[in-house]
DNA sequence: ATCATGGATCAGGTTTTCTGATCCTAGAGG
DNA sequence: CCTCTAGGATCAGAAAACCTGATCCATGAT
C-alpha cells in the first residue's frame, strides 16, 4: 500500500470540494500558495494533471473527479468514525437494567449530572437478554457479581439483592401459611421463572411450583402487576422499596428472605476505561450515595 | 469535516495493522519513536486511547479496533484508486474498433513498442456501440471525423474510407450491372446496415435493397465471410488491402467508389492529453506511418 | 537475577510546510 | 483595443512539524 502525501491528499480532496483553491485554502486555514503547492505535489506524484487550469479558476479532469470521489467518500467515513469516537471518549455511557434504572438509578441521576454539567451521560436501559450486555459499548453498566463475562472487568460491589416474596395488602391476608402461595399467581420478571426458583431452592416451600404464574419483561412491570392486585411477585427490596414504605405492597413472610444467587448488584466496567476521570467521577458519587442509603 | 492529523492517522493505521509500533516504523522508514509520537498526538486528539501498552507490545482497545477497520478500508480505496491513476497516466491507452484493429493497427503497432519500449501500450478493441466509445477511458482512439462527442476533443485526420463493395471472382463474374447485386447476399458489418444504406445513397442502384442480407458485429467477420463467398461486402478499401492484392475480393465496379458519410477516418484525443509526451509520441510515429503508406 | 523486547521520552537538528509578496494569464467590461 | 480583475503559480525566507538517536522504563523469559 503505497499512499502519496496525506496532507497533500487533504488539500486536493478540499480543493476538488469548492472547486478552487481559495475555498480550499478557507477551510484548511492556509494560503492559496499552500494548496497550489499540494495540488502540484500530488499531480507529480500521480504523474497526470487532476485540475486544468484557465484563467477563471480551476476545473477537475477526468482523473482529478475520479480521485476526489474516492477521496470525499474516504475522508468523510474517517471523519464520521473520529469522531464517534471522541464522543465516546468524552460521554459516559451506561448501560442498565429496566427496573433498576426506572426505580433506582434515574431518580438519583438528575444529582450526578447536575454535579458533573461538562459530562454528558447517556443511559441505554434498551437491550435484551445476556449477549446484549456484552454487545452493547458502554464504559460502565449494572450488573451481578456472578456475571460471565469475556471481556476483561472492573467491578465494585453496591449493594445485596434480598429476595422476598411482596404482594398487596388484600392477597396478604389470604396467606396464613407459605405454602399458600401455591394459590395465588406468581409473578416472574422473565421467562426464566429463575426469580421463584431460586428463592424456593432456598425455603423448599411444599406444593408451591415456582414456574408457574405470569411472566413479564422485567422485575419492574412484575411489581408494578403485583401493586395492582395481580399476585406475588418475588420483590427485589432495594427496588420497591417505595411501595413497601406506602403500603402498596406488604411482606406477608418478611423473614424468608435470601439472597440472590447472581450475588450482590455491582458496577462493572472494562478494566481499560476504569480508573478515566470520568467513570472514576462516577463510581465516587455512586459510593456516595449508596453508603449514605445504607 | 474536521479530520485529526493525516499522518497521525497513517501512522496509526500501519501499527494497528501490524500489532506494534516498530513493524510500523519500518513499513514507514521512521524510527519507533515517530511512531509513538504519531500515536500519541492521534490518541490526545480523541481524548482515548487507542492502543493498551504492556510489557510485550501493544493491543488494540476497543476504541482503537474501530478507527483501524475504517482506515485500513479508506487507505486501500485510496491506495487502490491512485496507483490505478498514476498507471493509468504512465499507459498509452487506445481504444480502436475490431477491424481496424485486427487489419490496421496491430500489424503496424509492433514497430510503435520496440520505438518505445517505455511506454507500456494498452489496446481494447473489445467494446460495444457508441456509448461505449465515451464511455471507455483512454488517450487516444481510433474513429471517423464526423463523430458527435461530449467531451472536448482533439483530432488528427488519417485518411479516407473509400466505400466499394467487393466479392471472390467466382461471386463477381455473375455481376455484369450494379443492380446484378440484388441478387446477392450483402454482407454488412453491424445491424444498422449504415454501409450499404450509405452507399446506395450515394449510386441509387435500381432494385437493391441496402437493409438486405447478412449482418455481422463488425467489418473483419463481413469481409471474411466475403473472402469466404457468403456474398458481397461494403468493403473500406483501406481495410482489405490484402485480400484485394491476393485476389481474394475483387471489386466487380471499381468505379462505385464513395466515401463515408462519416469523413474520413481519424485519431482522437482528450483536449487535455493531446500534448503529453506519450501522446504526441504516438501521434507523431502514427503521422509517419500514414504518410509513408499513402 | 539477568537479559531481551518493545515502548516512552526528549533535546537537537533536519525537512517539510507555510506565508506573503509578486508575477502571470485570460476573460470581462468599457 | 485596452484595462481591470479574479484566481492560480512561484519563490525566498520564516515557522512548524517531524525525525533521529540516545536513553529510560517495564515486564516476561531464561
Amino acid at each position: 500500500m503505497r499512499l502519496p502525501p496525506p496532507n497533500a491528499l487533504r488539500a486536493f480532496e478540499a480543493a476538488a470540494r469548492h472547486e478552487g483553491f481559495i475555498g480550499a485554502a478557507d477551510e484548511l486555514h492556509v494560503t492559496r500558495g499552500a494548496i497550489s503547492r499540494h495540488v502540484k505535489l500530488l499531480e507529480d506524484h500521480l504523474g497526470t494533471p487532476l485540475f486544468s487550469r484557465h484563467a477563471k479558476g480551476v476545473t477537475l479532469t477526468e482523473a482529478g473527479r475520479r480521485l476526489q470521489s474516492v477521496l470525499t467518500d474516504a475522508f468523510g467515513r474517517i471523519a464520521a468514525e473520529t469522531s464517534r469516537i471522541a464522543t465516546d471518549a468524552a460521554d459516559l455511557r451506561i448501560i442498565c437494567p429496566p427496573a433498576m434504572s426506572i426505580r433506582w438509578l434515574l431518580p438519583r441521576l438528575d444529582d450526578f449530572r447536575s454535579r458533573n454539567p461538562d459530562l454528558r451521560v447517556r443511559l441505554t436501559t434498551d437491550f435484551h437478554g445476556r449477549d446484549g450486555f456484552d454487545a452493547i459499548e458502554y464504559d460502565v453498566g449494572f450488573s451481578v457479581e456472578n456475571w460471565s463475562r469475556t471481556a476483561p472487568t472492573a467491578m465494585m460491589p453496591l449493594f445485596d439483592i434480598p429476595l422476598v416474596p411482596a404482594c398487596t395488602p388484600s392477597i396478604a391476608a389470604r396467606l396464613s401459611a407459605p405454602s399458600d402461595m401455591a394459590g395465588e399467581t406468581l409473578l416472574h420478571e422473565s421467562e426464566s421463572h429463575r426469580d421463584w426458583t431460586d428463592w424456593q431452592t432456598a425455603f423448599a416451600v411444599p406444593g408451591l411450583d415456582p414456574t408457574a404464574g405470569d411472566a413479564f419483561p422485567n422485575l419492574d412491570m412484575a411489581t408494578r402487576a403485583a401493586v395492582m392486585g395481580t399476585g406475588v411477585v418475588m420483590a427485589d427490596l432495594t427496588l420497591c422499596r417505595d411501595e413497601i414504605e406506602s403500603g402498596a405492597l406488604v411482606l406477608p413472610f418478611p423473614d424468608m428472605v435470601t439472597a440472590s444467587p447472581m450475588g450482590r448488584g455491582c458496577l462493572i466496567g472494562g478494566a481499560d476505561t476504569w480508573d478515566t476521570p470520568k467513570v472514576r467521577r462516577f463510581r465516587e458519587w455512586l459510593g456516595e450515595v449508596v453508603a449514605a442509603e445504607a
